[in-house]
DNA sequence: AGTGATTCGGACGGTGTGTCCGATCCATGG
DNA sequence: CCATGGATCGGACACACCGTCCGAATCACT
Protein backbone atom coordinates (compact mmCIF):
# COMPACT_ATOMS: atom_id res chain seq x y z
CA UNK A 1 0.00 0.00 0.00
CA UNK A 2 2.81 2.71 0.19
CA UNK A 3 4.73 3.58 -2.59
CA UNK A 4 3.67 5.59 -5.23
CA UNK A 5 5.32 3.95 -8.34
CA UNK A 6 5.11 0.23 -9.30
CA UNK A 7 7.69 -1.23 -11.73
CA UNK A 8 7.74 -4.47 -13.02
CA UNK A 9 9.60 -5.64 -10.33
CA UNK A 10 7.55 -4.36 -7.18
CA UNK A 11 4.96 -6.59 -9.64
CA UNK A 12 7.44 -9.30 -8.85
CA UNK A 13 7.93 -8.78 -5.03
CA UNK A 14 4.03 -7.89 -4.53
CA UNK A 15 3.54 -11.32 -6.50
CA UNK A 16 6.03 -12.93 -4.34
CA UNK A 17 4.79 -11.66 -1.29
CA UNK A 18 0.85 -12.92 -2.14
CA UNK A 19 2.47 -16.35 -2.59
CA UNK A 20 4.31 -16.64 0.80
CA UNK A 21 1.19 -14.67 2.20
CA UNK A 22 -0.83 -18.35 1.09
CA UNK A 23 1.82 -20.48 2.13
CA UNK A 24 2.23 -19.10 5.38
CA UNK A 25 -1.31 -19.96 6.23
CA UNK A 26 -1.22 -23.35 4.62
CA UNK A 27 1.93 -24.22 6.68
CA UNK A 28 -0.01 -23.33 9.87
CA UNK A 29 -3.29 -24.71 9.39
CA UNK A 30 -1.61 -28.53 7.79
CA UNK A 31 0.45 -28.26 10.74
CA UNK A 32 -2.28 -27.86 13.11
CA UNK A 33 -4.92 -30.40 11.83
CA UNK A 34 -3.44 -32.12 9.01
CA UNK A 35 -3.69 -32.19 5.10
CA UNK A 36 -6.31 -33.87 4.70
CA UNK A 37 -8.20 -32.00 7.02
CA UNK A 38 -7.94 -28.65 5.56
CA UNK A 39 -9.49 -27.25 2.64
CA UNK A 40 -8.55 -24.57 -0.30
CA UNK A 41 -11.70 -22.51 1.10
CA UNK A 42 -10.47 -22.65 4.34
CA UNK A 43 -6.66 -21.57 3.55
CA UNK A 44 -8.08 -19.16 1.32
CA UNK A 45 -10.10 -17.20 3.97
CA UNK A 46 -8.08 -17.33 6.39
CA UNK A 47 -5.80 -15.83 4.15
CA UNK A 48 -7.29 -13.31 3.34
CA UNK A 49 -7.92 -13.42 0.01
CA UNK A 50 -10.98 -15.50 -2.85
CA UNK A 51 -10.15 -19.35 -3.41
CA UNK A 52 -9.90 -18.65 -7.29
CA UNK A 53 -7.20 -16.09 -6.40
CA UNK A 54 -5.45 -19.56 -4.81
CA UNK A 55 -5.08 -20.94 -7.75
CA UNK A 56 -3.94 -18.43 -9.96
CA UNK A 57 -0.87 -18.99 -7.51
CA UNK A 58 -0.96 -22.44 -7.13
CA UNK A 59 -2.04 -24.91 -10.46
CA UNK A 60 -3.90 -27.22 -7.44
CA UNK A 61 -3.95 -28.78 -3.89
CA UNK A 62 -0.48 -30.44 -4.90
CA UNK A 63 1.81 -27.44 -5.92
CA UNK A 64 0.72 -25.52 -2.41
CA UNK A 65 1.75 -28.26 -0.64
CA UNK A 66 4.94 -29.02 -2.25
CA UNK A 67 5.65 -24.96 -1.35
CA UNK A 68 4.61 -25.92 2.25
CA UNK A 69 7.48 -28.47 2.19
CA UNK A 70 10.55 -26.47 0.46
CA UNK A 71 9.80 -23.92 3.22
CA UNK A 72 9.61 -25.93 5.58
CA UNK A 73 13.00 -27.57 4.07
CA UNK A 74 14.62 -25.15 3.18
CA UNK A 75 14.67 -23.64 6.80
CA UNK A 76 15.73 -27.03 8.13
CA UNK A 77 18.45 -27.09 5.48
CA UNK A 78 19.41 -23.21 7.21
CA UNK A 79 19.28 -24.56 10.48
CA UNK A 80 21.22 -27.96 9.44
CA UNK A 81 23.81 -25.24 8.56
CA UNK A 82 24.79 -23.44 10.83
CA UNK A 83 24.71 -25.73 13.67
CA UNK A 84 27.20 -27.54 10.85
CA UNK A 85 29.75 -25.06 11.14
CA UNK A 86 29.34 -24.21 15.14
CA UNK A 87 30.18 -28.14 15.77
CA UNK A 88 33.01 -30.03 14.82
CA UNK A 89 32.99 -33.52 16.95
CA UNK A 90 30.64 -36.18 14.95
CA UNK A 91 29.10 -37.00 17.54
CA UNK A 92 27.82 -33.75 19.03
CA UNK A 93 27.01 -32.74 15.08
CA UNK A 94 24.67 -35.76 14.98
CA UNK A 95 23.06 -34.78 18.05
CA UNK A 96 22.55 -31.23 16.93
CA UNK A 97 21.42 -32.74 13.52
CA UNK A 98 18.10 -35.05 15.12
CA UNK A 99 17.39 -31.80 17.62
CA UNK A 100 17.02 -29.58 14.13
CA UNK A 101 14.83 -32.22 12.76
CA UNK A 102 12.67 -32.73 16.08
CA UNK A 103 12.25 -29.01 16.08
CA UNK A 104 10.82 -29.54 12.30
CA UNK A 105 8.28 -32.01 14.05
CA UNK A 106 7.51 -29.57 16.48
CA UNK A 107 7.04 -26.76 14.34
CA UNK A 108 3.83 -28.74 12.68
CA UNK A 109 3.53 -32.21 13.96
CA UNK A 110 0.60 -32.71 12.12
CA UNK A 111 1.76 -31.51 8.34
CA UNK A 112 5.46 -33.88 9.11
CA UNK A 113 2.70 -36.69 9.49
CA UNK A 114 1.59 -36.34 5.79
CA UNK A 115 5.25 -36.02 4.82
CA UNK A 116 5.95 -39.21 6.05
CA UNK A 117 2.53 -41.14 4.35
CA UNK A 118 2.73 -39.48 1.04
CA UNK A 119 6.73 -40.79 0.65
CA UNK A 120 6.20 -42.68 -2.59
CA UNK A 121 2.71 -43.26 -3.02
CA UNK A 122 1.15 -42.31 -6.07
CA UNK A 123 -2.09 -40.72 -4.53
CA UNK A 124 -3.17 -37.50 -5.14
CA UNK A 125 -0.91 -35.27 -3.09
CA UNK A 126 1.61 -37.97 -2.49
CA UNK A 127 3.14 -37.84 -5.71
CA UNK A 128 4.32 -34.76 -5.85
CA UNK A 129 5.04 -34.50 -2.14
CA UNK A 130 6.76 -37.77 -2.00
CA UNK A 131 9.21 -36.69 -5.05
CA UNK A 132 9.88 -33.41 -3.04
CA UNK A 133 10.57 -35.36 0.55
CA UNK A 134 12.76 -37.84 -1.46
CA UNK A 135 14.90 -35.10 -2.47
CA UNK A 136 15.13 -34.16 1.03
CA UNK A 137 16.33 -37.42 2.07
CA UNK A 138 18.81 -37.57 -0.26
CA UNK A 139 20.45 -34.21 1.08
CA UNK A 140 20.54 -35.64 4.51
CA UNK A 141 21.92 -38.70 3.67
CA UNK A 142 24.93 -36.22 2.34
CA UNK A 143 25.23 -35.18 5.71
CA UNK A 144 25.05 -38.38 7.20
CA UNK A 145 27.43 -40.01 4.65
CA UNK A 146 29.93 -37.41 5.63
CA UNK A 147 29.53 -37.66 9.01
CA UNK A 148 30.10 -41.69 9.34
CA UNK A 149 33.32 -41.01 7.27
CA UNK A 150 34.64 -38.29 9.74
CA UNK A 151 33.17 -40.66 12.44
CA UNK A 152 35.70 -43.58 10.92
CA UNK A 153 38.59 -41.64 9.82
CA UNK A 154 38.82 -40.61 13.62
CA UNK A 155 38.49 -43.61 15.14
CA UNK A 156 35.16 -43.06 17.23
CA UNK A 157 32.78 -45.10 14.66
CA UNK A 158 33.65 -48.62 14.06
CA UNK A 159 34.34 -49.96 10.74
CA UNK A 160 31.11 -50.48 8.68
CA UNK A 161 29.85 -50.17 5.08
CA UNK A 162 28.82 -46.25 5.57
CA UNK A 163 25.56 -46.88 2.38
CA UNK A 164 24.30 -49.43 5.57
CA UNK A 165 25.02 -47.39 8.34
CA UNK A 166 23.21 -44.22 6.62
CA UNK A 167 20.19 -46.33 6.13
CA UNK A 168 20.16 -47.45 9.83
CA UNK A 169 20.83 -43.94 11.69
CA UNK A 170 18.41 -42.48 9.07
CA UNK A 171 15.76 -45.04 10.59
CA UNK A 172 16.46 -44.27 13.91
CA UNK A 173 15.77 -40.48 13.50
CA UNK A 174 12.50 -41.15 10.88
CA UNK A 175 11.24 -43.34 13.47
CA UNK A 176 12.36 -40.59 16.06
CA UNK A 177 10.19 -37.89 14.31
CA UNK A 178 7.18 -40.18 13.04
CA UNK A 179 6.78 -41.02 16.90
CA UNK A 180 7.14 -37.23 18.08
CA UNK A 181 4.82 -36.35 15.39
CA UNK A 182 2.32 -38.75 17.32
CA UNK A 183 2.94 -37.50 20.93
CA UNK A 184 0.12 -35.10 21.91
CA UNK A 185 3.01 -34.27 24.90
CA UNK A 186 6.00 -35.13 23.38
CA UNK A 187 9.16 -34.57 26.39
CA UNK A 188 11.68 -31.74 26.12
CA UNK A 189 13.42 -31.80 22.67
CA UNK A 190 16.93 -31.15 23.90
CA UNK A 191 16.75 -34.70 25.82
CA UNK A 192 14.92 -36.78 22.78
CA UNK A 193 17.32 -35.45 20.49
CA UNK A 194 20.46 -36.43 23.17
CA UNK A 195 18.89 -40.19 23.86
CA UNK A 196 18.73 -40.79 19.92
CA UNK A 197 21.85 -39.38 19.83
CA UNK A 198 23.66 -41.68 22.02
CA UNK A 199 21.57 -44.54 21.34
CA UNK A 200 23.09 -44.17 17.82
CA UNK A 201 26.56 -43.47 18.71
CA UNK A 202 26.15 -46.56 20.43
CA UNK A 203 25.43 -48.74 17.71
CA UNK A 204 28.57 -47.03 16.11
CA UNK A 205 31.09 -47.05 18.96
CA UNK A 206 34.04 -48.67 17.97
CA UNK B 1 -37.42 -73.75 14.33
CA UNK B 2 -36.27 -76.62 13.89
CA UNK B 3 -32.45 -76.38 14.25
CA UNK B 4 -32.24 -72.49 15.14
CA UNK B 5 -29.00 -72.56 16.52
CA UNK B 6 -27.45 -74.57 13.51
CA UNK B 7 -29.66 -71.54 11.47
CA UNK B 8 -28.16 -68.70 13.48
CA UNK B 9 -24.54 -69.98 13.74
CA UNK B 10 -24.83 -70.76 9.85
CA UNK B 11 -26.05 -66.70 9.33
CA UNK B 12 -23.14 -65.73 11.36
CA UNK B 13 -20.94 -67.76 9.34
CA UNK B 14 -21.93 -66.77 6.17
CA UNK B 15 -21.86 -62.79 7.60
CA UNK B 16 -18.71 -63.03 8.80
CA UNK B 17 -17.52 -64.50 5.46
CA UNK B 18 -19.19 -61.97 3.66
CA UNK B 19 -17.52 -59.50 5.66
CA UNK B 20 -13.89 -61.03 5.00
CA UNK B 21 -14.88 -61.10 1.72
CA UNK B 22 -14.74 -57.00 1.82
CA UNK B 23 -12.26 -56.80 3.96
CA UNK B 24 -9.79 -59.11 1.98
CA UNK B 25 -10.19 -56.87 -1.11
CA UNK B 26 -10.20 -53.42 1.02
CA UNK B 27 -6.83 -54.79 2.41
CA UNK B 28 -5.17 -55.47 -0.97
CA UNK B 29 -6.31 -52.59 -2.86
CA UNK B 30 -5.10 -50.31 0.33
CA UNK B 31 -2.28 -52.01 0.22
CA UNK B 32 -1.64 -51.37 -2.98
CA UNK B 33 -2.19 -47.69 -3.63
CA UNK B 34 -2.82 -46.25 -0.29
CA UNK B 35 -6.56 -45.67 1.38
CA UNK B 36 -7.20 -41.84 -0.52
CA UNK B 37 -6.84 -43.46 -3.72
CA UNK B 38 -9.36 -46.15 -2.82
CA UNK B 39 -12.98 -45.36 -3.43
CA UNK B 40 -15.88 -47.14 -1.12
CA UNK B 41 -17.22 -47.71 -4.87
CA UNK B 42 -14.23 -49.46 -6.39
CA UNK B 43 -14.46 -51.60 -3.13
CA UNK B 44 -17.55 -53.00 -3.97
CA UNK B 45 -17.36 -53.55 -7.25
CA UNK B 46 -14.28 -55.61 -6.87
CA UNK B 47 -15.81 -57.24 -4.20
CA UNK B 48 -18.55 -58.18 -6.23
CA UNK B 49 -21.28 -56.33 -3.85
CA UNK B 50 -23.40 -53.45 -4.01
CA UNK B 51 -21.99 -50.20 -2.37
CA UNK B 52 -24.76 -49.75 -0.19
CA UNK B 53 -24.38 -53.79 1.03
CA UNK B 54 -20.86 -52.58 1.97
CA UNK B 55 -22.39 -50.25 4.81
CA UNK B 56 -24.41 -52.43 5.70
CA UNK B 57 -21.64 -54.48 7.35
CA UNK B 58 -19.21 -51.39 8.37
CA UNK B 59 -20.87 -48.41 9.53
CA UNK B 60 -18.76 -46.34 7.30
CA UNK B 61 -15.06 -46.06 5.71
CA UNK B 62 -13.51 -45.67 8.85
CA UNK B 63 -14.65 -48.79 10.20
CA UNK B 64 -13.87 -50.58 7.14
CA UNK B 65 -10.20 -49.35 8.07
CA UNK B 66 -9.83 -50.57 11.03
CA UNK B 67 -11.68 -53.82 10.14
CA UNK B 68 -8.45 -53.99 7.52
CA UNK B 69 -5.67 -53.16 10.42
CA UNK B 70 -7.51 -55.72 12.87
CA UNK B 71 -6.85 -58.37 10.03
CA UNK B 72 -3.21 -57.42 9.94
CA UNK B 73 -2.65 -56.91 13.21
CA UNK B 74 -3.89 -60.32 14.04
CA UNK B 75 -1.96 -61.80 11.54
CA UNK B 76 1.22 -60.21 12.68
CA UNK B 77 0.39 -61.29 16.66
CA UNK B 78 0.09 -64.66 15.85
CA UNK B 79 3.44 -64.83 13.50
CA UNK B 80 5.49 -63.84 16.07
CA UNK B 81 3.70 -65.77 18.95
CA UNK B 82 5.12 -68.53 16.72
CA UNK B 83 8.41 -67.28 16.64
CA UNK B 84 8.32 -66.44 20.44
CA UNK B 85 8.27 -69.57 20.68
CA UNK B 86 10.50 -71.07 18.28
CA UNK B 87 13.09 -68.76 19.57
CA UNK B 88 14.67 -68.69 22.88
CA UNK B 89 17.52 -65.90 22.83
CA UNK B 90 16.65 -62.39 22.83
CA UNK B 91 18.67 -61.18 19.86
CA UNK B 92 17.33 -63.70 17.68
CA UNK B 93 14.13 -62.67 18.97
CA UNK B 94 14.02 -59.34 18.28
CA UNK B 95 15.01 -60.09 14.85
CA UNK B 96 12.54 -62.55 14.11
CA UNK B 97 10.13 -59.93 15.38
CA UNK B 98 11.57 -57.23 13.29
CA UNK B 99 11.08 -59.84 10.35
CA UNK B 100 7.98 -60.36 10.77
CA UNK B 101 6.99 -56.62 10.68
CA UNK B 102 8.67 -55.89 7.91
CA UNK B 103 6.65 -59.00 6.06
CA UNK B 104 3.12 -56.82 7.15
CA UNK B 105 4.93 -53.48 5.06
CA UNK B 106 5.69 -56.08 2.35
CA UNK B 107 1.94 -57.28 2.57
CA UNK B 108 0.57 -53.71 1.73
CA UNK B 109 3.47 -51.16 2.07
CA UNK B 110 0.88 -47.64 0.79
CA UNK B 111 -1.96 -49.74 3.21
CA UNK B 112 1.02 -49.34 6.23
CA UNK B 113 1.75 -46.21 5.08
CA UNK B 114 -1.66 -44.88 6.24
CA UNK B 115 -0.86 -46.48 9.35
CA UNK B 116 1.68 -44.35 9.98
CA UNK B 117 0.23 -40.74 9.49
CA UNK B 118 -2.84 -41.18 10.92
CA UNK B 119 -1.30 -41.95 14.07
CA UNK B 120 -2.48 -39.17 16.88
CA UNK B 121 -4.24 -37.30 14.04
CA UNK B 122 -7.69 -35.76 14.41
CA UNK B 123 -8.42 -36.40 10.47
CA UNK B 124 -11.53 -38.03 9.33
CA UNK B 125 -10.48 -41.76 8.83
CA UNK B 126 -7.34 -41.27 11.35
CA UNK B 127 -8.68 -41.23 14.61
CA UNK B 128 -10.33 -44.42 14.80
CA UNK B 129 -7.09 -45.71 12.88
CA UNK B 130 -4.80 -43.98 15.30
CA UNK B 131 -6.73 -45.64 18.01
CA UNK B 132 -5.91 -49.12 16.86
CA UNK B 133 -2.62 -48.63 15.95
CA UNK B 134 -1.76 -46.88 19.25
CA UNK B 135 -3.27 -50.87 20.71
CA UNK B 136 -1.13 -52.50 18.78
CA UNK B 137 2.04 -50.16 19.76
CA UNK B 138 1.02 -51.25 23.31
CA UNK B 139 1.03 -54.41 22.10
CA UNK B 140 4.67 -54.93 20.72
CA UNK B 141 5.79 -52.43 23.20
CA UNK B 142 5.25 -55.10 26.05
CA UNK B 143 6.64 -57.73 23.83
CA UNK B 144 9.75 -55.95 23.84
CA UNK B 145 9.76 -54.70 27.25
CA UNK B 146 9.97 -58.25 27.89
CA UNK B 147 12.80 -58.56 25.74
CA UNK B 148 15.06 -55.59 27.21
CA UNK B 149 14.40 -57.37 30.75
CA UNK B 150 15.51 -60.34 29.73
CA UNK B 151 18.57 -59.36 27.96
CA UNK B 152 19.89 -57.39 30.51
CA UNK B 153 19.18 -59.69 33.01
CA UNK B 154 21.38 -62.65 30.64
CA UNK B 155 24.22 -60.09 31.18
CA UNK B 156 23.95 -59.59 27.11
CA UNK B 157 22.76 -56.27 27.20
CA UNK B 158 24.04 -52.91 28.90
CA UNK B 159 21.57 -51.54 31.63
CA UNK B 160 19.60 -49.19 31.10
CA UNK B 161 16.11 -47.56 31.81
CA UNK B 162 13.73 -50.51 29.91
CA UNK B 163 10.93 -47.20 29.09
CA UNK B 164 13.94 -45.52 27.38
CA UNK B 165 15.66 -48.52 25.65
CA UNK B 166 11.66 -49.74 24.37
CA UNK B 167 11.25 -46.31 23.35
CA UNK B 168 14.68 -46.11 21.11
CA UNK B 169 13.90 -49.72 19.85
CA UNK B 170 10.46 -49.08 18.69
CA UNK B 171 12.01 -45.90 16.72
CA UNK B 172 14.23 -47.51 14.75
CA UNK B 173 11.94 -50.60 13.94
CA UNK B 174 9.38 -47.88 13.18
CA UNK B 175 11.83 -46.03 11.17
CA UNK B 176 13.10 -49.36 9.10
CA UNK B 177 9.34 -50.14 8.36
CA UNK B 178 7.82 -46.70 7.14
CA UNK B 179 11.21 -46.03 4.81
CA UNK B 180 10.96 -49.72 3.41
CA UNK B 181 7.16 -49.00 2.98
CA UNK B 182 8.62 -46.11 0.90
CA UNK B 183 10.74 -48.14 -0.92
CA UNK B 184 9.61 -49.66 -4.39
CA UNK B 185 12.14 -52.21 -4.31
CA UNK B 186 12.93 -52.74 -0.79
CA UNK B 187 15.98 -55.20 -0.22
CA UNK B 188 15.78 -58.72 1.03
CA UNK B 189 13.70 -59.19 3.89
CA UNK B 190 16.04 -61.12 6.06
CA UNK B 191 18.99 -59.29 5.27
CA UNK B 192 17.07 -55.92 6.13
CA UNK B 193 16.12 -57.35 9.46
CA UNK B 194 19.47 -58.93 10.30
CA UNK B 195 20.90 -55.34 9.57
CA UNK B 196 18.33 -53.54 11.58
CA UNK B 197 18.55 -56.23 14.67
CA UNK B 198 21.95 -56.43 14.42
CA UNK B 199 22.47 -52.21 14.79
CA UNK B 200 20.23 -52.55 17.95
CA UNK B 201 21.86 -55.15 19.20
CA UNK B 202 25.16 -53.28 19.30
CA UNK B 203 23.22 -50.19 20.49
CA UNK B 204 21.72 -52.34 23.61
CA UNK B 205 25.54 -54.18 23.98
CA UNK B 206 26.90 -54.58 27.53
C1' DA C 1 -45.90 -71.20 -2.20
C1' DG C 2 -45.18 -67.94 1.49
C1' DT C 3 -42.25 -65.33 4.45
C1' DG C 4 -38.52 -62.93 6.18
C1' DA C 5 -33.87 -61.63 5.56
C1' DT C 6 -30.45 -60.10 2.32
C1' DT C 7 -28.89 -57.77 -1.51
C1' DC C 8 -29.29 -54.71 -5.27
C1' DG C 9 -29.52 -50.40 -7.79
C1' DG C 10 -30.09 -45.96 -7.82
C1' DA C 11 -31.42 -41.42 -6.06
C1' DC C 12 -30.38 -37.88 -2.76
C1' DG C 13 -27.86 -34.13 -0.01
C1' DG C 14 -23.56 -32.75 1.56
C1' DT C 15 -18.70 -31.51 0.88
C1' DG C 16 -14.57 -30.72 -1.60
C1' DT C 17 -11.82 -29.83 -5.97
C1' DG C 18 -10.60 -27.42 -10.14
C1' DT C 19 -12.32 -24.44 -14.03
C1' DC C 20 -14.37 -20.60 -15.88
C1' DC C 21 -16.15 -16.01 -16.57
C1' DG C 22 -18.17 -11.58 -15.77
C1' DA C 23 -17.85 -7.77 -12.31
C1' DT C 24 -14.97 -4.82 -9.65
C1' DC C 25 -11.10 -2.38 -8.03
C1' DC C 26 -6.98 0.43 -8.87
C1' DA C 27 -2.58 2.20 -10.66
C1' DT C 28 -0.74 3.87 -14.69
C1' DG C 29 -0.30 6.41 -19.01
C1' DG C 30 -2.23 9.22 -22.50
C1' DC D 1 -9.40 13.73 -16.67
C1' DC D 2 -10.57 9.33 -18.34
C1' DA D 3 -9.30 4.95 -20.65
C1' DT D 4 -6.75 0.72 -20.25
C1' DG D 5 -4.96 -3.37 -18.44
C1' DG D 6 -3.84 -6.37 -14.65
C1' DA D 7 -5.15 -8.33 -10.35
C1' DT D 8 -8.82 -9.82 -7.58
C1' DC D 9 -13.33 -11.13 -6.40
C1' DG D 10 -17.46 -13.87 -6.22
C1' DG D 11 -20.06 -17.18 -7.71
C1' DA D 12 -21.54 -20.77 -10.99
C1' DC D 13 -20.39 -25.09 -13.04
C1' DA D 14 -18.96 -30.12 -13.68
C1' DC D 15 -17.05 -33.78 -11.37
C1' DA D 16 -16.05 -37.08 -7.68
C1' DC D 17 -16.77 -39.12 -3.30
C1' DC D 18 -19.25 -40.15 1.03
C1' DG D 19 -23.09 -41.71 3.71
C1' DT D 20 -28.22 -42.38 3.76
C1' DC D 21 -32.35 -44.06 2.23
C1' DC D 22 -35.83 -46.85 0.03
C1' DG D 23 -38.33 -49.74 -3.20
C1' DA D 24 -37.54 -53.80 -5.90
C1' DA D 25 -35.49 -58.18 -6.71
C1' DT D 26 -33.46 -62.31 -4.93
C1' DC D 27 -32.57 -66.07 -1.92
C1' DA D 28 -33.19 -69.57 1.93
C1' DC D 29 -36.01 -71.95 4.64
C1' DT D 30 -40.41 -73.83 6.07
Amino acid sequence: MTGRRTSDDLKEVIRDFRRDQVIDVARRLFGERGTTDVSMDEIASEAGVARSTVYVYFANRGELLRACLQGMYSQLLEAIATTWEQEEEPGRRLERLIEEMLAVVDDSPAFFRLALVTQGTPANDGEVVGAELALIGLDIARLLHDLVVEGVARGVFRMLDPDVAISLIGQQIYGAMAVRAGEPMPRPRDEAAADTAQFILHGLAA
